[in-house]
DNA sequence: TGGTGACATCGAAACATGCTGATGTCACCC
DNA sequence: GGGTGACATCAGCATGTTTCGATGTCACCA
């Protein structure tokens, strides 16, 4: 089997849906782009908090930003969510090729 | 910060990814079905870390199990890897819709 | 039946992560 | 230019997670 490095990068970012805010951000960028404070007050969290969770998700290369004036806008880069919904549909497809195959102890 | 539980279980399951030992499990997983002492000597972790893990992702549903003997043998659960690459190709459309929609300020 | 090997469970310690208040930067408007 | 509002960054803490050694259970075999 084959481990790239970028496997890892992909599981990180999956991985960044495990916590509850992070994924309530990005469903609710899902449904339209916003600004920090439209975040804010649909979720209710501190504005430290949001920010933070944005710089991960920047990070992550999950959401892209536009600064627009004093705002910034973000939204959700497609792209990416769907490499990893192939990454997982691969993964699952390969499971169920592998669901009889078995290695005797 | 109210979710359905659905949203909040899937999530769940896809944050497990986000652990790299968790993350290797399930690759060696979708290879074959394999015994503890396989993914022992695999990872080279402890026997109680494997079980640990093994045991979170028994409980997101994302692994079955099968006592053979005194071995038990774990598989994945291809039909749950799948629900979650459609959750995320839904979620990739709609985001593809809402890049040009936005909230103004 | 007693020994061994596979696996699960249980704290405790090490570690990572999320949240917060304080503070910084920068665009905008008076 | 000074005030204000939007957003980012930082350092500390609180909390959750990973890992670990110790221990328990149960199947197998001599």
């Amino acid at each position: 089997m084959l481990m790239s490095p970028e496997d890892s990068v992909a599981d990180a970012a999956v991985g960044l849906f495990g916590d509850p805010l992070r994924a309530r951000i990005v469903r609710l960028l899902a449904t339209e782009q916003m600004c920090t404070c439209h975040l804010i007050e649909q979720t209710g969290a501190r504005q430290t908090t949001i920010s933070h969770h944005l710089r991960l998700l920047r990070r992550a290369g999950l959401v892209e930003t536009e600064p627009r004036g004093r705002y910034t806008y973000y939204r959700l880069r497609p792209e990416a969510i769907a490499d990893l919904a192939d990454g997982l549909r691969d993964l699952a497809a390969q499971a169920a090729e592998a669901r009889d195959r078995y290695r005797p102890c």
